[in-house]
RNA sequence: GUCCCUAUCGUCUAGAGGCCUAGGACAAUACCCUUUCACGGUAUGAACCGGGGUUCGAAUCCCCGUGGGGACGCCA
């Protein structure tokens, strides 16, 4: 039997970190074992799904580089099919047309809740051997519901957390299709699932509820029960719950803020899953190691200081040509141009592993490009008399010297040694007037990839000859 | 209220009855490297929610508490 997994989101906001994941286990499965990936946007929700989500959606999983085999499939799509389904159903006698009011169901649900029950459906109109049930009253438009077993226990063995069961007493007798017509979320996976052929439903754990109902349903439709695999809940750096409100944010906003998506992926594989004691690994080592074993059972913490560690740790093996690419991107949407400045690539080299983000590179790199003016009390602190005299010397040295690292250095540590100054006493001075900024890589680099003119030009600008 | 899930360092986790004096990683702290700042290296501190069982032996199995989460829609 060949593996097939899907993921179903539904498109009334953008791709957030908790989907992210799920969408990565459940890629990974199918791809560990060779199998098909679906996705499927269930759109039945046609008041707060849009057009825009879809494509935030699709956005995100492209950054990540989550490909599907199949799909997209929308629910909406496939209207006639689910009509069909529930026509079956009706006829097979395993749903069948409920006439209540909301205001007769409002009814129940509130003496229900007054008398501290569980709100359910009472099964007024569900047909029984012997039992008379009313006319249907005129005009009304009957919900379709599904007839669920009434004895007994549902149950499976779910993949990561053990055997779940429910007592079938529990479950009451839920909408599939609405007055209207349109199918519910619960029927519309069922048969999607079924249609789909789908293997493995990997998902989050705030469906294990859902569960046994769709299991019932698949039972009563005579299809195959796939494997289910219910993954926790990830909280907020903070430790509560994400939500719209409090700390969900799109993947997008990741890349935004200068991330890898490398890094992410690392991260959120780490998050819930683990393979002995590694932490750094690729999604080609990822998908060959990865199984539904070791999926942890209880709701993990996002950790920012962890994803930053590992983006630093990417940034440092990431092709120059691209943190070169990314830096200018950033740099330009601050209006600073590279071209006509030192070669990007190697200015991001010196710094990637001293930053944890493409912003920080960009900010870092950022003076090499345009010249930033020291701040009075920078210049005040370092700039001394001595120093300025120590300056002039080497700029004079500069012009004549060989443009390699080696010897710039060289030039640098002479040019102290002359004026009287330690290193740090002409090094600072002189980072501050290239740089704006007392610190930096070592000083023989940042000349060098700084190039001559340019330093020249700025040592010019800061020192009057 | 009812049902379901869950519980190891601050955080992510290893751990499938003896390998656990509980391991790794992030973060923290200290030191080393570096005539700057980082990177890097080394070291240190830091946890089995509580109570009962089962067993020669429990972080691991069972029960009961407690904490956290989820679900109870003609939302998905």
């Amino acid at each position: 039997m060949t593996v097939r997994t899907r993921f179903a989101p539904s498109p009334t906001g953008f791709l957030h970190i908790g989907g992210a994941r799920t969408a990565l286990f459940s890629w990974a499965y199918a791809r560990r074992h060779g199998g098909t990936f679906i996705l499927r946007i269930e759109d039945t929700d046609v008041a707060r799904s849009t057009p825009e989500a879809v494509q935030a959606i699709l956005d995100g999983m492209q950054w990540l580089g989550l490909t599907h085999d199949e799909g997209p499939f929308y629910q909406m799509q496939r209207m006639d099919r689910y009509r069909q389904v529930i026509a079956e159903m009706l006829e097979a006698g395993t749903a069948y047309r409920c006439y209540m009011s909301r205001e007769e169901l409002d009814l129940l649900r509130a003496e229900q809740e007054a008398r501290k029950e569980k709100p359910r459906y009472d099964g007024r109109w569900r047909p029984e051997a012997g039992k008379t049930l009313p006319a249907p009253p005129a005009g009304v438009a009957p919900a379709i519901r599904f007839r669920n077993p009434k004895d007994g226990v549902v149950g499976w063995q779910d993949q990561v957390k053990g055997r779940i069961e429910f007592a079938n007493a529990e479950l009451d007798d839920f909408v599939i299709a609405r007055a209207d017509g349109t199918p519910t979320y619960n029927f519309c996976v069922v048969v999607d699932d079924r249609d789909m052929d789908i293997t493995h439903v990997i998902r989050g754990d705030d469906h294990v509820n859902n569960t046994p109902r769709q299991i019932n349903l698949l039972q009563a439709l005579g299809a195959p029960v796939p494997q289910y695999a219910h993954l926790s809940m990830i909280l907020g750096d903070d430790g509560q719950k994400l939500s719209k409100r409090h700390g969900a944010v799109s993947v997008m906003q990741y890349e935004e803020d200068g991330y890898l998506p490398e890094a992410v992926l690392n991260y959120l594989a780490r998050l819930g899953w683990s393979h002995g004691d590694e932490e750094v690994f690729g999604m080609e080592q990822f998908v060959k190691w990865f199984d539904l074993d070791h999926i942890t059972a209880s709701a993990a913490q996002f950790n920012t200081e962890k994803l930053n560690w590992l983006n630093a740790h990417y940034l440092k093996l990431a092709d120059p040509q691209r943190l070169a690419a990314e830096a200018s991107r950033r740099l330009a949407a601050q209006g600073v141009a590279v071209d006509g400045g030192p070669d990007v690539a190697d200015v991001a080299v010196l710094y990637r592993d001293r930053v944890s983000n493409l912003n920080e590179l960009a900010d870092a790199i950022h003076p090499f490009f345009v010249a930033v003016v020291p701040t009075a009390e920078l210049v005040a602190q370092h700039l001394t008399e001595a120093a300025r005299k120590g300056l002039k010397a080497l700029s004079d040295r500069l012009a004549g010297c060989t443009w390699q690292a080696a010897d710039l250095g060289q030039a640098v540590k002479q040019t102290a040694a002359e004026s009287g100054l330690k290193m740090p006493q002409l090094a600072i001075p002189l980072r501050i007037v290239l740089l704006g900024q007392p610190q930096s890589p070592s000083i023989d680099a940042v000349l060098e990839v700084m190039g001559r003119e340019r330093v020249l030009a700025r040592l010019a600008r800061e020192i009057p000859v």
